[in-house]
DNA sequence: TTAAGTTACGTGCATATACACATAAATGAG
DNA sequence: CTCATTTATGTGTATATGCACGTAACTTAA
């Protein structure tokens, strides 16, 4: 039950008696980035737990879902998703491997364009179904008003957030 | 001003004219986790721009900052840092060959034992302050009043979010 | 048409993330 | 003390993330 029983260099209690007032302010997490990659960890995990029925990633998913019959550019997927190019040139591997997605040729030689296959297609709404109970299972341990308010909170941040990249480009 | 100026596998443009109501329930983005990923991804890049001066990746900082002259086992700051343990393994390796971190031996022998190094403990200090114009940089962005809920609402799910990955384990 | 500039992409690298396995050390029951 | 169990950690594998470079194809000015 307590698994920090050390003996030797202590397990850290945070204990000393006076610490804790004056080193508040820089103690380690009023850091805004650090508790969003913190949740998002959790929150991937809380996904990750419903998808792996279907054996996707959440990432995966995302992608899948911004995918359909019409043929769309490397670099306009990656706009939708906003995520980096070249993250999306290896994400969508696995996809194509497993024959949910296949590359068309582009008018433009320079162009990859991609589409989701008819099996792809059906799988991809085997996948959503299973997106849709992780969906609602977390509303539902979040509490339904608590995640609208938090979807509201990071759309804005993210919109917020938008022009500080464009800024020093 | 238009990148999208496909001629071919046209670029996506949600064009068509009667599409977007019945699916507008089975579109994109209303998934909770992808948009927290999207706004990480967007966030960390905002620290990672003022990081840079230092050298540091958001997720060293954080280590960095969870560190002291004092012992911590791997386990055990993994913990505090609410990460996978061997994800920590391997984000150590680059601030231990950089001199900011250094292994010391434990009274177990199966553990491993850190601590910051004086150098380390400076190099940190130094962090510290481009850490906070980043901080301040991000509040100014989104408005301090904002930035404060947002932290609060984070924290809140974090919370509400623990128990779900105990439950089933 | 040709040279310069722009655009769409790939690859190498370093890090982040976490699951499944495998192993050595410590502990506890007999 | 010995064996089964538990604990602390490492490694392999797959994916995610994005920066710096490098290249081929398209566009445009001359």
């Amino acid at each position: 039950m307590n698994p920090q029983a050390l003996s030797g260099p202590r397990a850290r209690q945070k204990s000393s008696p006076a610490a804790g007032k004056h080193a508040a302010e820089l103690l380690p997490l009023p850091c805004t980035g650090a508790r969003l990659r913190r949740l998002t960890r959790r929150m991937t995990s809380f996904y990750e737990q419903r998808l792996r029925a279907v054996g996707l990633k959440l990432g995966q998913y995302s992608v899948l879902v911004h995918l359909d019959r019409e043929a769309q550019t490397l670099t306009h997927l990656a706009d939708q998703l906003e995520m980096d190019r070249t993250t999306l040139t290896r994400g969508l591997q696995p996809l194509i491997e497993r024959g949910w997605v296949t590359e068309v040729p582009g008018s433009d030689a320079r162009q990859r364009c991609f589409v989701l296959t008819a099996q792809g297609e059906r799988f991809r709404t085997e996948a959503q179904h299973h997106w849709r109970d992780a969906q609602l299972a977390l509303e539902a341990h979040l509490g339904r008003d608590f995640t609208a308010n938090l979807q509201a909170q990071l759309d804005q941040a993210l919109d917020r957030l938008k022009p500080a990249l464009a800024e020093d480009n």
